[in-house]
DNA sequence: TCAGCTTATGAAATCGATTTCATGTGTGAT
DNA sequence: ATCACACATGAAATCGATTTCATAAGCTGA
């Protein structure tokens, strides 16, 4: 079923089918009707694909996450999900898994399927130090390109998170509980989200006249066991933290598993604030403090990013959302 | 950049270029090389648009979940990406989030976009009494359709898991560890899996002659709350069971919390065998034992067998692969 | 009643690759 | 030397929608 079939039975041209569809100039009222009720009695689907090649681009915007088992790019890939749907874009889902060739293959294929747009969250986009070589790669595809992170030489645009922002608030937060001793953990420097935190984690101790402790800053991987190392770690210091703000709901989770495992409180003897909160922080005992995000706006942010690009306008360069505080079970009074 | 550019620049003509393209005939080796090199050197990919159109439909595979956010669907859905790949298909994922309208508009978009297969796991096609207008939509569409579950009256495949068997690997365990009250719960009966799964769990007790406590059987929303819901139903009971079967992962984390919030110890006062052994088994403590599938065989069965389908060869029309028991801490000896 | 407009509509080109069909070239057999 | 056949290649049609351009029909006002 075309729009020649359509049109053949209808008695009128293809294209005053296509005007129907697409509403892109006036017909007939009564050869409206009658085209639309043959479409929809043969139940018609435009076909996307001719559409597609006639636009030089399809409605789809490639969305690249590190990892979608991850529940934060699982909450946020939704949000755009959601938030393309409502723009008529579909979302053409991969999975990085840190792995660079099958980044770069991304890209390939969504540029082989005239994406609109593509939107990366995570892998190399969030490295500190930039790849240039896959900047390039971006830049060659002339495709608008949107991320949650920053890769310097990319022409790209950014809507994130403020990541300073977050630990003003985790940090605050906890002073005014009392706690002056308070580690960071849970994830890599040379991540750029995550050095931006611990950026800021050093200038908030300078602010306060806190001395800095640099055992005090752990690094290791964004998941249950890197968390476990991380609290296992801090708490063999003489001179153990009070609070421990973690960089992600996965690690907190392992280093709540291993403060439990110590035979510590949480958080009677220590207390653990998380970021991302996503489910996991309500099925932990106790429930855990974090830093929340608002995932509609984030998804939101950069599929309308996108799709501003898509339509030849100028959103701006960067956009960060700001963080909140989502108080529950995990952090007490010194 | 277009196989006309190509063409232009090799002074040949584009059919020339599409046989390199496509290796679908020789080409004198001189003239490939050459326009191998135009290719790279031009990083040209072609236009997947372009090959669908004339193809009749695109190398995409549509899937359809209930929800990306649930572990179960991620873990699932990541090895259908990877299997598609291997076949040279692409994966445009859809979250239903158990709307039907969502359900329904997602099949039109995959046939929109001329899908070649769509595979649904969750959402209508597990429901025990199928909605016939499903399946007349599913059928309408005349694209290969696979399921994990199965829709009466629908035209399709299924590539599942043995429910009875899952069963039957849980009680059996459990019975070798003395247990005779053994509770079932963290789903509804009206989805066919967990209605299969509750239809084992009484055709064993008849077959051990264990009499039946119909309060062992409790039904929820296959989340936390669900599993925390349905624990503390059992907990209420007179006669409490000693070992309790979850059927999602997320509900046995619930029912873990409740037990702990009871001041029980698992495996010490009830054991606990969950489905599904997704990242959630590894996080809580104890970790918990449950029936674990072979993601890999099951995501790469329901893509193999769509792409069957769309080779237009036939399959199996089902298939069920053996599940297996992940032993890890949560059961104990009575 | 007719010039001058607006409005509705159809014919045909277009997007970029594939594929069929026809043709020209080269090879080997007789 | 000639015929037959394999092989490489190009021209042109094709997929299904959109869009431009041209035109016919309908309307207005002098």
């Amino acid at each position: 079923m075309t729009i020649y079939d359509i049109a053949r039975e209808a008695k009128v041209s293809p294209a005053t089918v296509s005007r129907v569809i697409s509403g892109s100039a006036k017909v007939k009222p009564e050869k409206e009707k009658l085209i639309r009720s043959i479409m929809s009695r043969n139940n018609f689907h435009p076909n996307a694909i001719a559409q597609s090649l006639i636009g030089g681009q399809s409605k789809i915007i490639g969305l690249l996450v590190a990892d979608i088992r991850n529940p934060f790019y699982a909450a946020l890939s939704v949000e755009c999900e959601i938030a393309a749907k409502r723009a008529d874009y579909r979302v053409m889902l991969r999975n990085a898994f840190n792995d660079d060739s099958i980044e770069d293959d991304s890209l390939d294929m969504f540029a082989e399927h005239r994406a609109g747009a593509i939107i990366q969250i995570g892998c190399r986009v969030d490295d500190l130090v930039g790849d240039p070589a896959y900047a390039t790669h971006i830049n060659s595809l002339d495709i608008p390109f949107v991320s949650t992170g920053t890769l310097d030489g990319c022409n790209m645009y950014t809507y994130g998170i403020d990541n300073a922002a977050c630990i003003d608030i985790a940090f605050e937060y906890l002073r005014g509980l009392g706690h002056r001793r308070i580690a960071l953990f849970g994830g890599r420097l040379r991540v750029r989200s995550t050095y931006e935190k611990w950026t800021r984690y050093i200038y908030l101790h300078g602010k306060y006249g806190i001395p800095i402790n640099t055992s005090y800053v752990q690094e290791s991987d964004y998941d249950f066991n890197g968390g476990v190392e991380c609290m296992n770690r801090l708490l063999a210091l003489p001179e153990r933290p009070t609070a421990v703000i973690a960089i992600s709901d996965h690690a907190a989770v392992g280093a709540l598993s291993a403060a439990h495992k110590a035979g510590l409180s949480v958080p009677g003897d220590i207390s653990l604030i998380s970021h991302d909160n996503t489910f996991l922080t309500e099925i932990t005992t106790p429930r855990l403090t974090g830093i929340d995000y608002d995932y509609e706006k984030l998804g939101g942010g950069l599929v309308s990013t996108a799709i501003t690009l898509i339509n030849k306008k100028e959103p701006p360069r960067e956009a960060f959302i700001a963080p909140t505080l989502n108080i529950k079970d995990s952090c007490a009074k010194i």
